[in-house]
This record gives structure tokens, sequence and C-alpha cells, in this order.
DNA sequence: TCTGGGGTCCTAGGACCC
DNA sequence: TCTGGGGTCCTAGGACCC
């Protein structure tokens, strides 16, 4: 393994969104508090956004439905997600994180990788770099970070869940591979919950039992992405730090308060999911020329429509016309629909237009 | 336990062009 | 009358991330 030697820095905000609500109203502060859908009484039937650490305790996990972190937490503070204060306070973060590297990448909303690899001689300034890094998004955002540092994306990743919260881990090239053996599986990058049920039916439970595995049998079991977790679970990773430059894709959805077979509900629903996509590709300066319509009946069983227009557009017209058309066959008296969403893609900026005119 | 909302990337088949 | 090979674009679905 003749790679450059890179220093690469993890940052994970602890709960973020909960540490955000918690920083803004300092009276729920050691109280279990859950940021996700309304749970109205039990009955509601949304997901948990963000738990923080008191309501983890008790077993309440991101992902889960909020009927179910009712039932382990009645007495939880219950907020609803407050995605413009969060955005803000992620930008101010990023900020700080920003100005350490060399290279810069975000990663969802409160995450991002540092390439430090100019900033620094060694791990031990690698892991101060990291300490100055924590205590000043401490001390002017209020919040705690755990990071990890590794020789490359992959494992700073891991390593950065490793202890939580205000953690910071930091893993030599020399004790990458005793630090990834034991963990399990579904700790790596891009195994989740589909791929881990199939790799325990292999017998695999660890990253180390993943790095022993032949990597022959796993590509013609997985395709391209058999070889590649064979490599990460040997801890390789080449793949760079890279600043993302522009989205790719505008959507909204939304899911019924009940499920519905009302063609006018439906309608309705779709015409205000069209205006706010319209509206940020607007703000945005984006042009669109793919549309996509998304439906989910009861069930969960889950359809999409894309369409491809022969020209670029931001009209709210063109939009509601494609994704009517789009609906229209699934418009059932007996077919109850669980969710709807609109999504665009094929995205060139309005500035770029012109050029190519 | 009964599953939100915003994204990215990959695969595979088919159409179409040269 | 039976038919290559390469490339690109489109569509539908699925897995994964936060």
């Amino acid at each position: 393994m003749n790679e450059r030697q890179r220093f690469i820095l993890h940052l994970d905000m602890d709960h973020f969104y909960t540490a955000v609500e918690e920083r803004e109203h300092p009276e729920i502060k050691g109280k279990a508090v859950i940021v996700g859908s309304d749970p109205k009484g039990g009955k509601g039937r949304g997901v948990v956004s963000t738990s923080n650490y008191v309501a983890r305790k008790v077993g309440v996990r991101s992902g889960m439905p909020i009927s179910h972190a009712w039932r382990l937490c009645p007495e939880a503070v219950y907020l609803p997600p407050n995605f413009p204060l969060y955005i803000k306070v992620s930008e101010e973060i990023m900020e700080i994180a920003r100005k350490y590297a060399d290279k810069f990448e975000q990663w969802g909303i409160d995450e991002a990788f540092l390439d430090v690899t100019g900033k620094v001689h060694g791990y031990v300034e690698a892991e101060n770099l990291a300490r100055q890094i924590k205590s000043e998004i401490k001390e002017k955002g209020g919040l705690t970070v755990s990071i990890g540092v590794g020789p490359n994306k992959l494992v700073a990743k891991v390593a950065s869940d490793f202890q939580k919260p205000d953690g910071l881990t930091v893993v030599r090239d020399e004790e990458v591979e005793v630090f990834l053996a034991p963990l399990p599986v579904c700790k790596l990058l891009w195994v989740g919950r589909k791929t881990e049920a199939k790799l325990k039916e292999l017998g695999i439970n660890t990253i180390g039992d993943l790095a022993n595995y032949d990597a022959t049998a796993l590509t013609e079991m997985f395709g391209v992405m058999g070889w590649q977790m064979h490599l990460l679970a040997r801890g390789i990773d080449r793949s760079e730090v890279e600043e993302r430059v522009g989205v790719k894709s505008v959507s909204h959805e939304t899911t019924f308060e009940q499920d519905t077979a009302h063609a006018n509900v439906i309608l309705d629903a779709l015409n205000a999911l069209c205006l706010d996509v319209q509206k940020e590709t607007e703000a945005q300066n984006l042009l669109f020329k793919t549309v996509t319509l998304k439906i989910r009946f009861e069930h969960f069983e889950t359809h999409t429509k894309s369409k491809t227009l022969p020209f670029l557009t931001n009209r709210l017209y063109d939009l509601q016309k494609t994704t009517r058309e789009q609906l229209a066959p699934y418009l059932m008296k007996n077919r109850k629909v669980k969710l709807i969403g609109v999504r665009v893609s094929s995205l060139v900026s309005m500035e770029k237009q012109k050029t190519l005119i």
C-alpha cells in the first residue's frame, strides 16, 4: 500500500438538532429532547429526526417511529424541526471548520471532511489541530463535535463515530487494521440494513470478517460495490476530499395525515409541492429538464414516474402540467395514497444557460 | 415499531444514432 | 434475411447517506 500520506479529519456534530434547540432554549437542558414529527399523544405517524443523550438512554433513536418514541419516553420535550435555524447554525460551524483545511467537503447538514495534509506534520499535530477546532466550535458556537483523524476519509469517518459525544479518536496508518477489524460490519460506510443482512448470511459479522472474505466472491454477489466494500474493510480508501458544487436535484414530498384516495386532496397536495419546488429552483436560479413524480401507496408500495422535457424550464405551469399527467394513471378510487413527492433534476443554472445560447 | 424528508449514486433495459 | 459494436440518453427502481 504505497499511498501518498494524507491526514484527514471527519467532523460530526453531536446530536445536532437537539443540541441547537438546547442552546436556544436553556430551560430544556437536562431533559429528554426529541426533534421530529408531532407525536400526537402516541398516534403521530412520522419519525424521530434527532434525540439527545437523555432520550437515547431510554432507547430513542433517529429514524424510529415517533409513536414508538412516545411509548419509551412520553415525558420528553418534543419539538418540530426548525430547519432554517439549523441551516444558519450549520453555516456558522462550517465556516469555522473550513479555514483549518486545505480541502473541505461538507457532508449533510452536520458533518464535514477536512484534508489537512498541508497543515500538519504527523499525527500529533493533526490531533492538536482537531483539539483546536473542537474548542473554537465550543467557544463560538456553544456546541460539541466529535472528530475522527485518519489516513483517509473512511477511517476518519468511522473514527469520529467511535467516541461520542465530544470525542476525539486518532487512528494512525499502522493501527487501521486493528481498529476496524472488531467493529460490526454495519459501521462501514455504505453497509446499510439490506447489505448487512446479506453479509450476515455469509457469516460476515465484523469488518474483519469482511476483510478476510474472498474479494472475487463478493464482487460476483454485489458487483462493483462488493469490490469497493472489500477495499473499505481493509481500510483502503483513495477518494479525495472534494468541495461539493451545486445540487443535482430539488425535491419536496409529503405524507398525508391519513392515507387517502380522494383525487382533490391528492391534487391539492401535488400543486402545493410543485409550488414549493418551483420557488426553490427560482430562488437558486436553476432551470430543470427532468420531472419525477413519486407516489407511495398503503404498505409502502412506492413508484416513480419521470419525464424529461424537450426544453429547460422553471415555469410552474410546466411542472404542474407534467406531474398531473404523471399522476393521472395512479388515481383510483380503491387505492389509498400515503405519500406523494415531486422532484426536478437535469439542472442548469440560468447563468450557464445564457452562455449556452 | 411501522416507517419523514432531503439528497446522491448505481444498475439494467430499451431507444436511438453512427 | 439476418444482423456488429460503441456510445449516449432516458426510465424505473433500489440502496445508502444525514
